[in-house]
Parts: C-alpha cells; sequence; structure tokens
RNA sequence: GAGCCAUUAGCUCAGUCGGUAGAGCACCGGACUUUUAAUCCGGGCGCCCGGGGUUCGAAUCCCCGAUGGCUCACCA
C-alpha cells in the first residue's frame, strides 16, 4: 500500500487524475468475444479491473474483468510508444482502467484485444488477496463482502442467482394475478409469528416499535379490503439467535389467495419452486451439499401424526388431556415446559422425532390448534388446524393455512395467546384489536403461504449457510484495538 | 448461552521436543515482444489476535479476553 500511495502521489504531481470519469465502452467483455467474428480487426473500448498481469520485456497481457466476465488485453511497446508503455507497467493489479483496441486471436488462440490507448480510471490502493487461492478468511468474507466479490467469482454467481430467484418469483406470481404490495416495517405490535421482535422509539410521537417479525396481519388486511390476491417480498427481523440457518433479518415472502386454502398453497407452493428451480437452473431435480433433491411435483404429503407414528413410532391420535400428553413426553425424554398442552406436545414430538427426516420435499399439515393461533380449525377434529409446513434438506422452508376468518375464534385464539405469554412464553402472539376488527368486516376465506427466501436460495445455490446467500451478514461488533 | 477448534507476512498456509520466524503468490529491482497460476535472477517484508503468567528463554505451555467456524441450545 505504501507504495501504491507514492505512486499516487507522482500521478497527482504529474497531473494526471487517478480517479477517473465517464468512460464509454463499446462492449462487455464477453460480447466481444460471443461477436469475435463481426470484431475481429475492429476496435473496441473496454472497461474493468486488472487482475493478472503477465510481463514479457517490451509486450505484456493483462487480464481485465467486467460484470462479463475477462477478456485478455495485448500491449505492445512499440503500439504504445515507450514512454506510455511504460506508464502502462506502472499499474498495479486492482487498478481499474478502460482502454481502446483491436480484436484479434493470438497464437494460442485466445481472443484479446491489441492495446492502442489505455487510461487509469481507479488507482487501486489496497493489494488485492492471492489471485490463485482467492480470499478464503469466512470473517473477512462476510465483513469485507466487496473484497470477496472482486476475487471470487462463485461468489458473485451465487449472488446473481439470488437476484434472478427472486424475480422467478415476482414473475410466477405477478403471472397468477398477484399484487405486489409494501406494509409497514415499524409495528406498534409485533403480531403474525412467534418471535421476539427488536424494539425501537418514534421521538416525536414518543412511542414504542417494533421492526415486523412476519407480514401476515398487514396482508390479511388487505384481503378484507378487497385485493384478493396479494404478495409482498421483504425482510422481516427476529431478534434470536445466529446460525448458519438464521440471520437477525432475513428476506421473506408471504401471499394471500382469497378464495384459496391450505391445499391452494401446497400447489402454489411446489408448483413455484419447480418454475422457479426451471428458469434459473434449467432443471427441477437439482444437488445440495451432494444430496439430490428433486423438487419435480407433486411433493409428498403426510399429516403431522401420521408423521410421528411413521418416526417415532409414537401414536397421538387418541383423544387424550394435557396431563396424559405430557406424562407421555416425560416417558420419551422430551424436554417441556410448563405451560405446555397437549398441542405442543405433538409438535415438541414432531421436531425431535421427525423433522430431521425430511430431505425430499415434503409438506406435513395437520398441526395442532395451540401452536396455530392464525389458522382454520381441522373440520374434522377441532385439535388440529389447517396448516402445513413444507421442508427440504431436512429444513423448514415455510408454512401456510387456511387462514383463519372468523373474528370471535381469532380473539379467543388471541387470549389463548395472552394467557401463554402470562405463563412465561414471552413469543407468545399479542393481542391485535385492529386485526380483529379488520375480521368483523368479512375477510373472504383464503389460502395463506410464508415462504423463506434465504433458505430457498441456499437450497437452489447449493450454499450451506445463510451468511453465503445474504450480502452483507449480520456479525458481531469488531472490538476496536 | 454451552462445548470443541482456529487466529503467524498484503493473501493462502507451514512452523518438529520451548532455543532469535518460513514457503508460494503478491510487492520491489533486473532479463525477456504471443503469455495465460508465464518463466528466470536478485531483494525487502512480521504487534506470531490482545493482555497476563510459567521459564534462563514462549508463535509453541497455562490463565483471561476478542473475533470467527462447527455442534448444541434458542429460534417454526
Amino acid at each position: 500500500m505504501q507504495v501504491r500511495l507514492e505512486k499516487l502521489d507522482a500521478m497527482l504531481k504529474e497531473g494526471k487524475n487517478p480517479w477517473g470519469g465517464k468512460f464509454e465502452k463499446s462492449h462487455d467483455n464477453t460480447e466481444v468475444v460471443a461477436n469475435f467474428a463481426d470484431l475481429d480487426g475492429k476496435e473496441v473500448t473496454l472497461a474493468g479491473r486488472i487482475m493478472a498481469v503477465r510481463g514479457h520485456g517490451k509486450a505484456t497481457f493483462v487480464d481485465l474483468h467486467d460484470r462479463t466476465g475477462k477478456m485478455q488485453l495485448h500491449v505492445k511497446a512499440d503500439v504504445l510508444g515507450e514512454d506510455r508503455y511504460n506508464d502502462f507497467s506502472s499499474l498495479d493489479l486492482g487498478d481499474i482502467i478502460g482502454v481502446r483496441g483491436k480484436v484479434f486471436r493470438t497464437k494460442r488462440g485466445e481472443i484479446t484485444v491489441q492495446v492502442l490507448e489505455a487510461m487509469l480510471l481507479t488507482k487501486a490502493l489496497r493489494p488485492l488477496p492471492d489471485k490463485w487461492h482467492g480470499l478464503k478468511d469466512v470473517d473477512r468474507r462476510y465483513r469485507q463482502r466487496y473484497v470477496d466479490l472482486i476475487v471470487n467469482e462463485d461468489v458473485r454467481d451465487t449472488f446473481v442467482k439470488r437476484t434472478k430467484i427472486i424475480k422467478a418469483i415476482r414473475q410466477f406470481l405477478d403471472d397468477r394475478g398477484y399484487l405486489e404490495v409494501e406494509t409497514p416495517v415499524m409495528h406498534s405490535l409485533a403480531g403474525g409469528a412467534n418471535a421476539r421482535p427488536f424494539v425501537t422509539h418514534h421521538n416525536a410521537l414518543d412511542m414504542t416499535l417494533y421492526l415486523r417479525i412476519a407480514l401476515e396481519l398487514h396482508l390479511k388486511r388487505l384481503l378484507v379490503g378487497g385485493f384478493e390476491r396479494v404478495y409482498e417480498m421483504s425482510k422481516v427481523f427476529r431478534n434470536e439467535g445466529i446460525s448458519t440457518r438464521h440471520n437477525p433479518e432475513f428476506t421473506m415472502i408471504e401471499l394471500y389467495e382469497a378464495y384459496s386454502d391450505m391445499e391452494g398453497m401446497m400447489e402454489i407452493t411446489e408448483e413455484m419452486f419447480a418454475y422457479v428451480a426451471k428458469e434459473v437452473l434449467g432443471t427441477t431435480k437439482i444437488t445440495y451439499q451432494g444430496t439430490e433433491i428433486d423438487l419435480t411435483p407433486p411433493w409428498r404429503r403426510i399429516s403431522m401424526i401420521d408423521a410421528i407414528k411413521e418416526y417415532a413410532g409414537i401414536d397421538l391420535s387418541g383423544q387424550m388431556t394435557d396431563e396424559e400428553a405430557l406424562k407421555l413426553a416425560k416417558e420419551h425424554h422430551l424436554e417441556v415446559e410448563p405451560s405446555w398442552s397437549y398441542g405442543h406436545v405433538v409438535n415438541g414430538f414432531f421436531e425431535k422425532y421427525c423433522e430431521e427426516k425430511f430431505i425430499q420435499p415434503t409438506f406435513v399439515y395437520g398441526h395442532p390448534l395451540a401452536i396455530s393461533p392464525l389458522a382454520k380449525k381441522d373440520q374434522k377434529d377441532p385439535r388440529f388446524t389447517q396448516r402445513f409446513e413444507f421442508f427440504i434438506v431436512a429444513r423448514e422452508h415455510g408454512n401456510a393455512f387456511s387462514e383463519l376468518n372468523d373474528p370471535i375464534d381469532q380473539r379467543e385464539r388471541f387470549l389463548d395467546q395472552l394467557k401463554e405469554r402470562e405463563a412465561g412464553n414471552d413469543e407468545a402472539h399479542v393481542m391485535d384489536e385492529d386485526f380483529i376488527t379488520a375480521l368483523e368486516y368479512g375477510m373472504p376465506p383464503a389460502g395463506g403461504l410464508g415462504i423463506g427466501i434465504d433458505r430457498m436460495v441456499m437450497l437452489l445455490t447449493d450454499q450451506p449457510s445463510i451468511r453465503d446467500v445474504i450480502l452483507f451478514p449480520h456479525m458481531r461488533h469488531k472490538e476496536k484495538d
């Protein structure tokens, strides 16, 4: 860096501008390669970052990278003249330059641009990481993602794919008549999910606000308002632990469709995954961390009670009291909370014995009422709801239900949640009177679905950690030394 | 929050039994006009994550801390 600062000083003294300005590119690098037949022998202007230099005395080869890829430049003293050749030679790896030159093919067959004119557009003051090993230090890769992106091509590819995935989801829903909307990020009540919120404060109104933990309750208000198909794909925030599958702020899509139900949401889920995989990867058969995953619809469907029967060998289908359920939990060494009822025990067994089994895409439906305060009851067995979660590579990717639209039932469910909260569960839902008022105006029967976008991107880009699909993941504040 | 592991040159990594710090790439100087991890010759490069301790002597052993990774817990 010291040497580069000296070079910068020298340039400034000579009256040269190391920080550039507008530069007209005639082509991107890969366009030159793609259109070589037409461009052979013609002039082009290119711009990008110097990523490799191979000097041969009075001639030099340079790899110039732009957003599309690499182009080899050939720089010769007898073309540029001695002085300007020497100027060029003083450039460093990492510098951003613009060039004008003639397209040709080298003896070795590589399409190359013979440089006729070159100008420095930006001086890089810091040296790049090792050209061969790249940047591996995970801490720095996440904290200084810009460096990661400069040197690690596969990282760039992952984030380009992420954007394509999100675009394909929008396309899929827009084609089905869905309306994309924006609802508030700051809520006076953090509802719609079981999670602890981030808390902030509005000074002028002197009121506590929460960053949203879900999109649910506002989107359902829009169903009341007459938007029959809506979705929002955006950030939500949960004040919880960080892991390879959890980031405190993450991207979620929730969609709601009037006159649909849980089964309609199953169809839309499997079709959406298949559509997106096909658009972005060209296939519905993918590999995740060495395991073949087949996203082709239809996916397996199994009830939660049947799953527990199959994988834990425990039959919870019969009528039983909360005490009996808790006793059963104890016998199987399932850790329980004092506030738990039958429904929590069912969920506990499911999480302990079943979740890890669902490698291939699977809908698990029929969640207990106690853990599903916003879902319609199962008409045949009111202990359960018309709700499903779906699992791929043993990870929950999303959650859906036939939406509860009975305001009287909804009020009771909220009251039950408040009891849980009083019993010590600080993630239980809060009462939202305005939401109940909205339901009282009439919300059409509807199916609703939420999908964790980051996990979906992990799956489709074969990345092991959520931090590999979030450009700037949350990191602990590094202590200043 | 708990356990285990890691942290050494700009980057990727070695460093044996505790004895004055090493390689490749990058960088600097030189040679070289079709190379592509170019090659060849020469050179400089260090708060060994931080702070204590043990020791004649610590990158190395011990303790505390920071940051990261993995696993677990939490979290649908």
